[in-house]
DNA sequence: AATACAAGCAACCGCGGCGTC
DNA sequence: AGACGCCGCGGTTGCTTGTAT
């Protein structure tokens, strides 16, 4: 299947956007609706290609893109997202109202990761590392900001783990009821979680405390979702991903929604509030 | 004050999925 | 069935800002 290029390049802006540049892709979209970013550049009068509209718009100009740092409780959600559903940054985004998935990206790249291998946990399985002794077993890794500089001092060891080849990662459709599309706003940031994630990150969804916290992070409790605990990555990957983890995760995230329903008044009051002070136009 | 280094983040790039013809 | 076009995603890059020396 050939791939044309997203437009022709010639002539084009890139790189940062100017004051006007937002402007005009701001008011076209006010007026006209975001889609066909591909003819939108053209007819908003601006000489970027459509998928550099769609990102700024994504991840910058969107009204309902929450400013702000990223609270401890959505770190916590991250984390525990992360242990689900692994560097699917769009799913985990649309669980975080407000946030993008590049701004999690970005975060969890920045921030997370490395707190969790300070703290003795690859990041990537979210299990604990395990120092090896033998030399030619061992493995160095490094942050992707230390990969690209090469002056990391965050050098850590990982487990040698033998490849295990998942099955790609399904994209979620209309048709799956399951995702929240990136505009829904559940206008939640307020679950009040009593132990982060990264005192035990690599537990996943698992040990969250007991539900009467009301939280977002522990909306896995539930004991019909023993699925998930004392399994491998592997394990807890491959029921999410197969049609059985599917349904399953559908009803977690029906509960995780029941959750946030009961804090959902107070939230729009604070929230609404905090989201019209940052607005900039 | 100047320079070097590190961290953070916005933006770009290429790939893959999906819909249409 | 295959070609094509569009869109969205994750990975990566590079600029800007902050901090240390």
């Amino acid at each position: 299947m050939g791939r044309a290029p997203c437009c022709s390049k010639i002539g084009l802006h890139r790189g940062p956007w100017c004051t006007r540049e937002d402007t005009l892709l701001l008011k076209y979209i006010q007026a006209h609706g975001e889609g066909n970013w591909r003819s939108l550049p053209k007819k908003a009068g601006l000489l970027r290609c459509g998928k550099s509209c769609r990102l700024r718009w994504v991840n910058y100009l969107r009204p309902d893109i929450k400013r702000g740092n990223i609270t401890p409780d959505e770190e916590d959600l991250i984390i525990r997202l992360h242990s689900l559903l692994g560097n699917r940054w769009s799913l985990i985004a649309g669980r975080l109202p407000g946030r993008t998935d590049n701004e999690i990206k970005n975060y969890w790249n920045t921030h997370l990761s490395k707190r969790l291998i300070s703290q003795g946990f690859d990041p990537n399985t979210h299990k604990p590392l395990v120092v090896q002794q033998d030399k030619n077993k061992r493995k160095t890794t490094t942050t992707n900001n230390s990969d690209r500089t090469s002056k990391s001092k965050l050098i850590v060891e990982v487990s040698e783990k033998p490849k295990i080849h998942l099955p790609k990662p399904i994209r979620f459709t209309g048709t799956t009821s399951f995702p929240l599309p990136r505009n829904d706003s559940f206008e939640s940031d307020q679950c009040n979680t009593t132990s982060t994630a990264l005192d035990k990150p690599w537990s996943g969804f698992v040990d969250c405390g007991n539900n009467d916290r009301g939280n977002m992070a522990g909306f896995l409790d539930d004991d019909d979702h023993d699925d998930f605990v004392n399994v491998s990555d592997f394990e807890c990957r491959s029921k999410f991903l197969g049609s059985e983890g599917d349904s399953c995760l559908e009803k977690l995230y029906e509960e995780y929604l029941q959750v946030l329903e009961t804090n959902h008044d107070a939230d729009l009051v604070q929230v609404g509030s905090v989201d019209e002070s940052l607005l900039i136009w």
